[in-house]
DNA sequence: TAAAAATACTCCATAGGTATTTTAT
DNA sequence: ATAAAATACCTATGGAGTATTTTTA
């Protein structure tokens, strides 16, 4: 596992500029001087080795490589934020590990047996299939 | 997205410590010395308000709460080293936006019509579906 | 030329290192 | 008694701020 140079606090920053499409408010979001959120991307492009914005006196404009790199920081970001929540729920006492059926009510209407495994509750796995999905969960506790 | 006192630097570390069971192997495998180690390991537990592991002359034991965070955090690293790879590769060109089908052998032998999405090649989303999974994809580009 | 981002420069907080102490078996 | 982690302390890197310059539409 090695490092990368830069870290969420980063792409924390690329989403709010990316959202924002202004360096200068984003800052502003982000309680942060303009300079620094400009240093934070500057050294993110960097590493990647990639520009993400493109600047123009009316704000800026997300590269192609920006618009692939968004969805996957709001993910990381969401994500690290259910693993925090969780991993606290587990401290005081209000989380565990469950064994379960569980499947998608798209894929199939019942559980088959390779659909049981052992999860952490609050934290069910994705699924390939569309919106309309429902989990659904089978006792008991462990 | 607030912050959160701490990063993904500090669940590197804490998936060494983890994985070794020792502050000091762990430290050696990340190159830090081993009170660096503890330091952020300590700048964890205090974010999170939770204590991760039992200390003892022969090592460390997770708590609860650390094997929770434990498959998080491992994610975590995964997708955030997927999201730096496939940016990388669009900025250089070799990744970009497919409309394909795309469905899970195990779900269905078929594609169905609301499993046609858009992807990011290079990114395909998880599924609910045990190891067996195969992903298919059709052209084309765009 | 006006709005927005980059640069220059300073300061301080924190991360990391070494030496040492404390703890647990 | 010994192995391992915590603590104390020091240093230096880098992150954030203000002031200013450069850029672009």
């Amino acid at each position: 596992m090695e490092s990368f140079g830069f870290d969420l606090a980063h792409l924390r920053a690329f989403v709010a500029v990316f959202e924002a499409g202004h360096f200068g408010r984003a800052a502003g979001t982000l309680h942060l001087a303009q300079p620094a959120l400009s240093k934070r991307i500057a050294v993110l492009e960097r590493q990647l080795g990639v520009g993400l914005f493109e600047r123009g006196s009316r704000g800026v404009r997300p590269t192609p490589a920006a618009r692939v790199l968004y969805p996957k920081a709001t993910d990381l970001l969401t994500r690290f934020g259910d693993a925090i929540a969780v991993t606290r729920a587990a401290g005081a006492g209000r989380a565990g590990r469950l064994r379960i059926w569980m499947w998608c009510s798209f894929c199939s209407p019942r559980p088959t047996r390779r659909c049981m495994r052992w999860h952490w509750i609050r934290s069910p796995s994705g699924c390939c299939c569309p919106t309309t999905t429902r989990w659904r969960r089978s006792s008991p506790w462990r």
